[in-house]
DNA sequence: GTCTATATGGAGATAGAC
DNA sequence: GTCTATCTCCATATAGAC
């Protein structure tokens, strides 16, 4: 029968969801075999590379679901706060809310991360940027958006680990129901959210504190 | 020659450094031979249970470095800034900053949970209490201590996992160097810090607002 | 308490039929 | 594109000498 069963989609799907259960070297072929429903040679079919290869592909394939998920909220045009809430949802749905591991995250922790750490390097480190272009075009100061961005991704990361760990999911739901807010203090509500790039006030009046994305750039305001 | 090559506690250092580097199932008797200069048989000998007793044994000595290094200086009698800069300096030198991975998060990711993770939930548990209980001695309502107590545990895991996956220590000591000052933000400096359970004015003048471990239990104070 | 030697199973991976 | 059969190697684990 030389018919797929199974869409390279729902292939790298579930094989998402095996190396995520059991980790890189937890994740048999036998495992997979299983999880997937094809032989093992089947899969050498698929990836002649083996197990390094499959792991590669799914954290490609983890890498566009965050591109659809995550960073193209984040990039939108919707409120600074909307596309927070935005991001938080498909995360917490994704992960179930820390029931489920973060593949990448996973890999990194151990010595995956030799081998995979660009990959997962790129995902995080896109992530921030796009955290951080939210709070610049909610009307904060690029340095002070950086920083709260990569507090975001800590608390967020933090709370999906230890709300797994700990074996409750309101860790995560206590954290994302304040993290738009403690990340949006201080944001300027007259900010830039519908048309970025194209200022609302085609020159600033004069001393306008926090309008556009690239003012503010190179101080060091106080925070807090 | 039948004398012991490692003590007891230097070869469970070995064996934590083992499986936190490669994780459980990565964590071969080969290579835990090779780290320990111990031949696998040897092993045996010491962990008749294999590398299941093995790992139990090594959260068994995580908690107790937990119990001297994080906890009994979480309930010391130190000012609460102090404790909490004390177990920042602790974990921030025990995990190199993101460098080392946490053993009990690691396995808590993946399927070893089932296993271990009553163990797991103990230690995690544990620790919150500890913070809840310095936030408490610092003048925070229960119920506000125990929610910030969770926020910082979740911080300080999400900003020792980030660090790894970026490779960037600066993330965990970016975290650490606000973390006190988020965490006790509105607690009252005429806390009871030095001597827990003995309050400093027998009984309290009148109206003064958070002043006990005990009071304002039960209420539900705006935060923030 | 450590070692060598060994048993047995499952690991990753390949060849070739259909 | 999937399968069965097979290869080799390393995994965990044990027996028994020293």
């Amino acid at each position: 029968m030389p018919k797929p069963l199974l869409s390279r989609e729902e292939l790298l799907g579930r094989l998402y969801e095996t190396f995520s259960r059991y980790g890189y070297e937890g994740a048999s072929m036998s495992r997979i075999a299983a999880f997937t429903g094809l032989g093992r040679a089947s899969l050498y079919h698929h990836f002649p590379g083996g197990k390094e290869e499959m792991a590669a592909a799914v954290l490609d394939h983890a890498g566009a679901w965050f591109e659809r998920a995550v960073f193209a909220p984040l990039e939108g045009v919707t409120p600074p706060r909307q596309r927070l809430l935005a991001m938080l949802d498909a995360i917490g749905r994704h992960y179930d809310a820390g029931n489920r591991a973060c593949l990448p995250m996973l890999l990194a922790l151990t010595e995956e991360r030799e081998t995979f750490g660009a990959a997962i390097r790129r995902l995080f480190a896109r992530w921030i940027e796009g955290l951080t272009q939210t709070l610049c075009d909610a009307g904060l100061a690029r340095d002070i958006a950086r920083r709260r961005a990569i507090e975001g991704a800590v608390r967020v990361q933090g709370a999906l680990a230890l709300a797994r760990a700990l074996d409750d999911p309101r860790i995560f739901t206590a954290m994302a129901a304040d993290l738009p807010q403690q990340m949006l203090t201080g944001a300027d509500r007259s900010a830039l959210w519908t048309a970025r790039g194209t200022p609302r006030f085609p020159s600033p009046p004069s001393g306008g504190a926090g309008s556009g994305r690239s003012s503010r750039r190179g101080g060091a305001p106080a925070e807090r």
